[in-house]
RNA sequence: GGUGGAGUGGCCGAGAGGCGAGGCAGCGGCCUGCAAAGCCGUCUACACGGGUUCAAAUCCCGUCUCCACCUCCA
């Protein structure tokens, strides 16, 4: 089986067939900077990242393009209540997203451009849609006139035009035609930022950039687009709209990851609900918490608790504990061996991550089993698997972004521990166990876990 | 009103006609000086009511509950 996925488009899984062999390009609806990010915007990241991570290990060269929307309402605003430019604003945010996206192992994209950064591109989009009578200047704004696309229009969200509400984005709604049409580019207003066009001074509005930028970086027609559930309507649609309106092919495929709940009710900015990354990280570790999303299947919601993000760094901790032991007998892996089968059977059907994470749980058992006999042919063979099947998913215990802080320390550490550790076994050897416990216990108050093993004491630092 | 999704064991979370995914927690055992870790075994399921079928968590009909989107959203 090669990868199939589920296309929201069509609402069906296909297979997916790029347009150029060996060749992805995905365009990722990223981060409206208007706030810094919470666990669901991280979610999709960590979605998106495990695509592109399984694609380059199927062979793929991936452009991986995500956007920044870095001029919005909120933005505007924002920076009008601090009495700030809107651009601090929007690049402190920025700055917050790719902290907490470095934080949790997402790769860097490719390419991530920003919508300031291509108003000339937007201005011939929107000279493109005028020519051919998809689009209007009007009050000073330019609208998209979805009349004009009305046999198309809503195909992605299986809707149709006369169910469809107004828009309502812009104070003026008398400078449309229709009410459900929308803003591609807004007029100035008094306080705003401008930048000229054709058509008068003004601003983006929302979706254009993204048509802009897709087209600009990876083509007119490209594989796949991704982005949260949320944006189907109206964000995705109006982007196929302009595009395709406009003589481009656009998305071949598209993809939509589940939203984050938090007591069944969504966690969105505007909830005031969300869940910020610096909290998270004070409960568990971030591969812990890259694990907990990761996990569930990335088109399922969840519902976030915090007992169920323990359970998942306790179902890590069994799958880290196997490679540190096993990493200790076996030094060289094969960073090419293949893959289970059931690994990559799982992958391919639209990016089962339950099952191939339960396939990594049963080869980890097995890993264990092979430890304790001494079968250091299965313990490679096996630890291997386990670090490849987790290199897909970016939660390799042993790969650099997860070596914990400070490491150069761990040689000192390492030789203090082993004085007391000494210590211990020679009052374990002479049978005074209250002499050994008393070592052990007073290690633990420091943070360090000892295990007994039958080739002497090993120690961790505790979580 | 329109569109889409969900309800699975104590908990998380997959699966989509037959063989009980996996994890967390619990219980019993092995190992251990005692632990820890690990291993073995084990308990508890498919919202409800009908139907189809040799066989239904899975398909069909109906019902209930919940969520998302329908121009701020990832």
């Amino acid at each position: 089986m090669s990868l199939h996925i589920y296309d929201t488009s069509t609402r069906t899984v296909r297979e997916f067939v790029p347009v150029q062999a060996g060749r992805v390009s995905i365009y990722l609806c990223g981060a409206t900077v208007q706030a810094p990010p919470h666990i669901g915007h991280i979610r999709s990241g960590v979605n998106f990242d495990v695509l592109r991570r399984w694609l380059m290990r199927s062979g793929y060269e991936v452009t991986f393009c995500r956007n920044v929307t870095d001029i919005d309402d909120k933005i505007i605003r924002v920076a009008a209540e601090e009495g700030v430019p809107w651009f601090v604003v929007a690049e402190r945010n920025q700055r917050a997203f790719t902290w907490a996206y470095d934080q949790l192992g997402c790769l860097p994209p490719t390419v991530e451009p920003r919508a300031t950064g291509h108003v000339p591109e937007m201005i011939t989009l929107m000279q493109r849609l005028i020519d051919r009578g998809h689009a209007y200047a009007s009050g000073g704004d330019v609208y998209f006139d979805v009349r004009s696309w009305a046999d198309r229009y809503g195909s992605l969200s299986n809707q149709k035009l006369e169910n469809m509400r107004a828009a309502g984005d812009c104070d003026d709604e008398s400078f449309k035609r229709d009410p459900r049409d929308f803003a591609l580019w807004k007029g100035e207003k008094p306080g705003e930022p401008t930048w000229p066009t054709p058509w008068g001074p003004g601003r983006p509005g929302w979706h254009l950039e993204c048509s802009a930028m897709a087209t600009k970086y990876l083509g007119p027609t490209f594989d796949i687009h991704g982005g949260g559930m949320d944006l189907i309507f109206p964000h995705h649609e109006n982007e196929i709209a302009q595009s395709q309106a406009a003589g481009d092919g656009f998305a071949r495929y598209w993809m939509h990851n589940g939203l984050l709940k938090i007591g069944a009710e969504k966690m969105s900015k505007s909830l005031g609900n969300s869940l910020l990354i610096p909290d998270l990280l004070e409960k568990v570790r971030p591969v812990e918490l890259r694990y907990y999303l990761a996990a569930p299947h990335y088109r399922s919601s969840i519902d976030f608790s915090e007992e169920s993000l323990l359970e998942a760094a306790a179902a890590y901790q069994r799958i880290e504990g196997f490679v540190t032991r096993a990493a200790e007998v076996i030094h060289d892996v094969d960073a090419h061996a293949p893959l289970p089968q059931a690994f990559v059977d799982a992958m391919d059907d639209d990016l089962g991550t339950p099952q191939a994470l339960a396939v990594v749980h049963e080869v980890v058992r097995e890993g264990n089993v092979a430890l304790s006999q001494g079968n250091k042919e299965a313990v490679a063979r096996l630890l291997a698997e386990t670090q490849n099947m987790l290199d897909v998913l970016g939660l390799d215990p042993r790969s650099p972004q997860w070596r914990s802080a400070g490491s150069d320390l761990k040689p000192v550490v390492d030789a203090l521990v082993a004085v007391a550790l000494e210590q211990r076994a020679a009052a374990r050897a002479r049978k005074d166990y209250a002499a050994a416990d008393a070592i052990r216990d007073s290690l633990a108050k420091a943070g360090i876990v000892v295990e007994d093993t039958p080739h002497g004491a090993r120690w961790q630092l505790a979580r």
